[in-house]
DNA sequence: CGAGCTTAATCGATCGATTGAATTCGTCAA
DNA sequence: TTGACGAATTCAATCGATCGATTAAGCTCG
């Protein structure tokens, strides 16, 4: 018995080890060779556990929308539009929302590879999804969709489905973007430890959000 | 001679090729069999005329940037800060870059599957730029960045430089995320022909923008 | 003719998948 | 507790296919 392997059985670490390959090389070119071998297990076992790279690409994907994407949808539902409270309550929705978002998405400062490896992984996904992996993209996106919507609903419901729509893509994408650019926006900065201050950042964007939403409360002093 | 063949020459039809297969399959799922016979061309030609399939990647990412890339750049320069009508410019030096912007980005109505693919192809590499690549995306990228930088100088003049770095990201974010993510976001939206009209879109965004900013000429009047 | 370009053919390497034997594991009879 | 049996798991070895790169001969012009 191998005492290094005995915390994760071979599906679990195959799992891991897929999850870090695709996200540094791709689909195409991480090999079921390479993926074993950082899983310390045979190549055959990825036919025999996943039925195939492909299978082991979806169940890998699949690991880490149940990981990272749906505990940030589970976030406290806000009164309906109407009753007392509502804007406060949809207001204080919206802040949590972009903080648990961008905390979560930040959540891998080196820690956990494999936690960072998985926002590659996602991002890649996101921006360009294989043909069998996009409804499970969907059916784990759709509860952000509803709730960033609920309150963007009370908070201006003075605005018509489409505009409400855009205004949640703008919001969603700032951060995403960020998330997904970091590197070049490193480059770009010229600093490779940039965001320092994770608070500060939070506070930016949360502020960008409301302005663009276009809540007053959120507004500075106008000009004399 | 072959008559199809006559507009370019084998080189130009390569870096074509290459364009479309590079954005449809990925680096490593892209083979140079395929691309050649995109091109009605020899395989072998991909070493002789760029080294390989590394160098036809390269210039198959330069000869993007120069097309998509740097005609944007090309806006005309706002008067420096402090000097007379410096605000006004500034403001709409933003908008234009916006509208430019967008413009860009979404001048892919399917009349042109290549510059279609070469948009997919820009924001992978964004996103994860390979080794190789990335001293020509910082390259290209850096005009973007100044002129956005100095319009929201003169705009916001009292935040600090980490505030309008942000503020910057926050802007492009949006709008390249919403270039990179059509395709999950038509999905999220039900209807695979949004955006239906382009100039309500430049529209949102340039509002969204500076609201976000913090210009007050584009924030609504606050309620009773 | 000679330089630039293009071709078919082939190289060794690596790919994902499969095979059949070897090993480990849970379970039940003795 | 032990031994044995069937199922589940893991293994080394190998399959045909495809990869990028190379070679040497053929072609096209000035």
């Amino acid at each position: 018995m191998n005492l290094t392997v005995l915390l994760h059985d071979t599906r679990t670490r195959l799992l891991e080890s897929a999850i870090l390959q695709f996200a540094a090389k791709g689909f195409d070119g991480a090999g079921i060779r390479e993926i074993a071998k950082g899983a310390k297990a045979n190549s055959a076992l990825v036919t025999y556990h996943f039925c195939g790279k492909e299978g082991l690409y979806l169940e890998a994907l699949k690991a880490i929308f149940t990981r990272k994407v749906s505990p940030v949808a589970a976030l406290a539902s806000i009164p309906p539009a109407g009753s007392p409270g509502a804007r406060e309550a949809a207001l204080q929705g919206l802040q949590d929302y972009i903080r648990a978002f961008i905390t979560e998405l930040m959540s891998c400062d080196g820690t956990d590879p494999i936690d960072e490896a998985a926002m590659v992984l996602m991002a890649r996904e996101m921006q360009a999804p294989r043909k069998a992996s996009a409804p499970l993209l969907l059916e784990h996106l759709a509860p952000y969709v509803t709730h960033l919507t609920a309150c963007l609903q009370v908070l201006r419901p003075d605005l018509d489905e489409e505009a409400l729509f855009n205004m949640g893509v703008s919001i969603q994408g700032q951060i995403i973007h960020f998330r997904n650019s970091l590197g070049i926006i490193r480059l770009l900065r010229g600093s490779p430890d940039y965001p320092q201050d994770l608070e500060k950042l939070i506070q930016h964007y949360t502020d960008f959000s409301l302005r663009g939403l276009g809540v007053p409360e959120a507004f500075p002093q106008p000009r004399p």
